[in-house]
RNA sequence: GCCGAUGUAGCUCAGUUGGUCAGAGCAGCUGAUUUGUAAUCUGCAGGUCGGGGGUUCGAAUCCCUUCAUCGGCUCCA
């Protein structure tokens, strides 16, 4: 008999061999059909596979990551089944479980080609494979037996994932005619995989390497009930109604044009307002918090970013050199504020006591992404950093980190930016050559971030060998509307430009000492950081945010004289107002401003000129009675000083 | 850059296998209406069907090429 014990703590003995499936049907048979994978001993198994020691087992429901894990990579391997039956021959890479659903990556053969106009076919084998009730069998294989099956198919992906295993470790799962090369776990059987939907194909080079062959990969999903997969089809319309770009384009915040150039955003008046209302808040804050703004040119010599080394590394990379047409000069759109900013610290001596300082730009860099990865406002070939450099000694790194993670909470929270997550990137232990800066140096920055981090109760994950060459980071990401997860904010330590512009202060021993330089973006950029504010907010923006935070709609045309009036008024007290005087029904004017999501709609009619009031209906929400024109000024000033006061 | 897909009026989309197929709704402009909380009615105008080339008696439709966009991959100082 072996001891099991649960979750709770409870422990029961069962029989040696005895698999969770079989203890789940005799906890109760419900439990087990609602069981997908199982923790034994904090590793996670098949449900069939028997347990022949003392173990904890926690039982895997849908609602648990290991069990949707396990349902898709089983989904995967049922693709796989069904591409096998359906283009003989087809050589098979990788195939996991992915945050939302499944790939596979195959290479279909020279000349085949896979389409989105073929999943369905696809799709409709894997129902009728899933039907079958397949189970997945787990089996123990030596390397040599490995390779001997999958070279006799010919799976060169599958051998050359072998080769690099490890004798003893390698196990093979098989359900109907498919075998294939897998840790595992998987459902029990295939019976499980009742909705299936194949979502869209790409291209994915093999292991990555964009010097090897390019696979076609297949996404799919799959859940355990029709109703399951209903509804995330429903959410990714949903997701889609939120894109930035189709927003932008709709609220009429942004635009691109090719004659202008890919990569390039155009932003139009309303967008440009909601960009311009960024800067001013930043601004604000960031004065109360000693920056110092400054302003640098959009270019600079190569020379420069020699210095910096950037040239070295990027240049080939860049936008190439722009020339002077007499002096042979040669200029870089640059790629980034900081080798100005270390010219600007230069450019004044340094004491102990003055530092850190603070510098910061919404400074415009320009950078060269491959044509094929621009998008939307996200990803862009000119944007603007709220970028700022802290100059200060090793012993203050701490306070400073501590100070711009402070920052960027306190931002954060105020624009309701609730659901992100935060990365310390640390250098690879392993390679260490692949940076630059004493090991005392890194060590030091490295817990400096990690403590701070703590300090101010942020929750991070670490990854090592993320961090840039020249110093540890600590980055703020988000996902958009459909997942895709974005980096916002960073905070990097610099060991690298100090040295390379020789930035130096005088301390307290009259001696010169190499400040640390901390680059730090709370936006990231105002493009990436719009576009992420729109998929959060759906282009229903916050009254301080909105372009327009009003309309006027007469009820006829016979109000468009107080109506202007009003419009006077409220444009003069800064409340940026438009008037709807066209001859249309209100419900149409009402109906109009809604969609172009305008806070407030001020309706006037005979009663308001009387009484000199005007009907307020808040966007989204319906009337709210009505006020004297002052009142509803005042009441408007308030409402943004508490959106933007905490 | 790579793989695949897409590209028809300002926007959203129809246009079977090449033969009155250049269309609709919304937006815009007209005129009528003067309206009380999410779509009043009338009429008009808008496109060399992304650009270029080719096949054909005939191309939005087929082929080539180019530009752009979308989904991924690689990349992201």
């Amino acid at each position: 008999m072996i001891k099991i014990t649960f979750p709770d703590g409870s422990a029961r003995e069962y029989k040696k061999g005895i698999s969770s499936l079989e203890i789940a049907e005799q906890i109760s048979p419900r439990l087990a059909k609602e069981v997908y994978a199982a923790t034994v001993n904090s590793e996670i198994w098949d449900l069939t596979r028997p347990i022949n020691n003392d173990a904890t087992l926690k039982l895997h429901k849908w609602e648990d990551d290991a069990a949707k894990h396990a349902f898709w990579h089983s989904s995967a391997h049922l693709m796989a089944e069904a591409l096998e039956s359906l283009y003989p021959g087809m050589k098979f890479g990788i195939g996991p479980a992915i945050e939302n659903g499944f790939y596979y990556d195959v290479d279909p053969g020279d000349g085949k080609v896979i389409t989105e106009a073929d999943l369905q076919t696809i799709e409709n084998r894997m129902k009728e494979l899933a039907a079958k009730n397949l189970s997945f069998n787990r089996r123990d294989v030596s390397k040599n037996e490995a390779l001997g099956i999958f070279s006799k198919k010919g799976d060169e992906y599958k051998t050359e994932l072998i080769s690099e295993l490890q004798d003893g470790t390698i196990t093979l799962y098989t359900q109907g005619n498919f075998t294939d090369l897998c840790k595992g776990p998987h459902l029990p059987s295939t019976e499980p995989l009742k909705a299936i939907k194949l979502l869209s194909v790409a291209g994915a080079y093999w292991r990555g390497n964009e010097k090897r062959k390019m696979l076609t990969r297949i996404y799919g999903i799959t859940f355990p009930k029709q109703k399951l997969l209903d509804d995330y089809l429903v959410f990714l319309e949903e997701a889609k109604r939120r894109d930035h770009r189709r927003i932008g384009k709709e609220l009429e915040l942004f635009t691109f044009s090719p004659k202008v150039g890919m990569g390039l955003p155009l932003w139009l008046p309303k967008g440009s307002d909601i960009r311009q209302n960024l800067i001013t808040f930043l601004t604000g804050i960031l004065r109360k918090r000693g920056y110092k703004i400054v302003t640098t040119p959009h270019i600079g010599n190569v020379n420069l970013y020699k210095i910096s080394g950037h040239f070295e590394k990027y240049g080939a990379d860049s936008f190439q050199p722009i020339s002077t047409p007499q002096e042979g000069e040669q200029f870089m759109l640059k790629p980034m504020n900081c080798p100005h900013h270390c010219e600007i610290y230069n450019a004044t001596p340094h004491s102990y006591k003055d530092l850190p300082y603070r510098m910061a730009e919404f400074g415009t860099v320009y950078r060269y992404e491959q044509s094929g990865e621009l998008h939307g406002l996200t990803r862009v070939r000119s944007f603007t950093q709220d970028d700022a450099h802290h100059f200060c000694r090793q012993d203050q790194l701490r306070e400073e980190f501590k100070s711009i993670i402070d920052l960027i909470l306190y931002v954060f929270k105020i624009l309701n930016f609730n659901d992100f997550t935060a990365q310390v990137s640390l250098r690879d232990p392993d390679n260490k050559q692949k940076y630059i800066g004493s090991d005392e140096n890194w060590e030091r920055a490295e817990r400096d971030i990690i403590e701070a981090a703590a300090e101010k109760k942020l929750e991070t994950t670490i990854v090592t060998g993320e961090a840039a060459f020249y110093g540890p980071k600590l980055d703020f990401m988000v996902k958009d509307a459909i997942g895709r997860k974005w980096q916002l904010g960073t905070i990097q330590v610099d060991y690298n430009l100090p040295e390379r512009f020789d930035l130096t202060y005088n301390g307290s021993d009259n001696q010169k000492h190499r400040p640390v330089m901390i680059h730090r973006t709370i936006f990231g950029s105002m493009e990436r950081f719009v576009a992420v504010l729109i998929e959060n907010t759906a282009g229903k923006f916050p009254l301080w945010l909105a372009p327009e935070k009003a309309v006027i709609l007469p009820i006829s045309e016979k109000f468009n004289v107080y109506a202007g009036k009003v419009l006077e008024i409220l444009n003069n007290s800064d409340i940026c107002t438009l008037i709807d005087d066209r001859s249309e029904k209100i419900g149409k004017k009402i109906r109009d401003s809604e969609l172009k999501k305008i806070p407030y709609l001020l309706i006037v009619g005979e009663k308001e000129v009387e009484s000199e009031t005007i009907a307020v209906r808040k966007q989204g929400e319906g009337d709210v009675g009505s006020m004297k024109i002052e009142e509803f000024v005042s009441f408007i000033n308030s409402e943004i000083k508490k959106e933007i006061a905490l």
